[in-house]
DNA sequence: AGGTTCGCCTGCGGGC
DNA sequence: TGCCCGCAGGCGAACC
């Protein structure tokens, strides 16, 4: 499922291949996403993409016209065929560009991802208006979080899984980040202290630059590829790890559920 | 308003 | 081998 950084990963990928393209032609085999794909973005045809940026987990490619909002929800990625590949079965939308060889396919198994239309600003976009800083940015700090938890008595990790509170902390950087910064995902968010907010804020930080750095190595192979960046090989401490003895202690970590989503940690370094 | 649960989907793994 | 079942998971909507 992508995370922030292969949502980063693909912006950087599709930016050098579509930017100062003009569209030729959409082609949209299946509509049905996650909500419809609005006619709106017929609007794309003929115009050139003038840009590419990332806000959260929302990639938007931006023309004259007005801005294609895609997501790629749980299962969807990007890439660039050669024009006139046959599509495979979950290939919902291509984008042609004009003199290009290579067409930009959406695939989608899942369709729990997203393609909208935003003219003007598309931060303005009612699914991008109210979203929380960017975890990457100054903007996220520890006394943000710490102002912003206070009597708050949510789990730390459905707190900071929030895109209201910050943006991209999707599970698997929770769990770890969690870790590293020794907190139980279950501490009430408004019962940690300034301190141990600094070490969280940090560790966010860390997990997913550090994705973000090895996503880039994988650019290369984007063109003709798959698309899909894949897991990082950045070691994971507590996901997916659940029953495995703790790197730090040796304990085995316990699983929970918690908000419905799998929670891995080590009973030992997080209190 | 804070907090929790639901539901959209398909692939995959476990059980038999 | 093949089938069925249950689950995972981002995240907005709906509910409490």
């Amino acid at each position: 499922m992508p995370e922030l950084p292969e949502v980063e990963t693909t912006k950087r990928g599709i930016e050098p291949n579509i930017v100062n393209k003009t569209i030729q032609h959409l082609v949209i085999r299946q509509p049905k996403l996650r909500w419809p794909i609005p006619d709106a973005v017929n609007a794309l045809v003929g115009q050139k993409v003038e840009g590419v940026s990332r806000r959260g987990k929302y990639i938007g490619v931006h023309t004259k016209a007005g801005t294609l909002i895609i997501h790629l929800g749980m299962s969807g990625s990007l890439y660039f065929v050669d024009v006139g590949t046959p599509p495979l079965f979950h290939d919902h939308v291509d984008i042609e560009l004009l003199g290009s060889p290579i067409v930009m396919r959406y695939t989608d198994p899942r369709r729990f991802g997203a393609m909208l239309w935003q003219e003007g600003d598309w931060l303005e976009h009612e699914l991008l208006k109210s979203l929380g800083p960017e975890p990457l940015t100054d903007e996220f700090n520890a006394k943000y979080l710490y102002e912003r938890a206070k009597g708050r008595k949510q789990a730390i990790k459905m707190f900071i899984m929030d895109s209201k509170v910050v943006v991209g902390v999707g599970n698997i950087y929770a769990n770890e980040a969690l870790f590293k910064a020794g907190i139980h995902p279950k501490r009430a968010a408004g019962n940690i202290s300034l301190a141990r907010f600094e070490k969280f804020v940090s560790s966010i930080k860390m997990v997913l630059s550090a994705a973000i750095e090895q996503g880039g190595t994988t650019l290369k192979d984007f063109v003709g590829g798959d698309g899909k960046p894949g897991y990082f090989k950045q070691e994971l401490a507590v996901y997916g790890r659940a029953g495995k003895p703790c790197i730090e202690c040796s304990i085995l970590l316990k699983e929970i559920r918690l908000g419905q989503r799998s929670t891995v940690y080590c009973n030992n370094c997080q209190a």
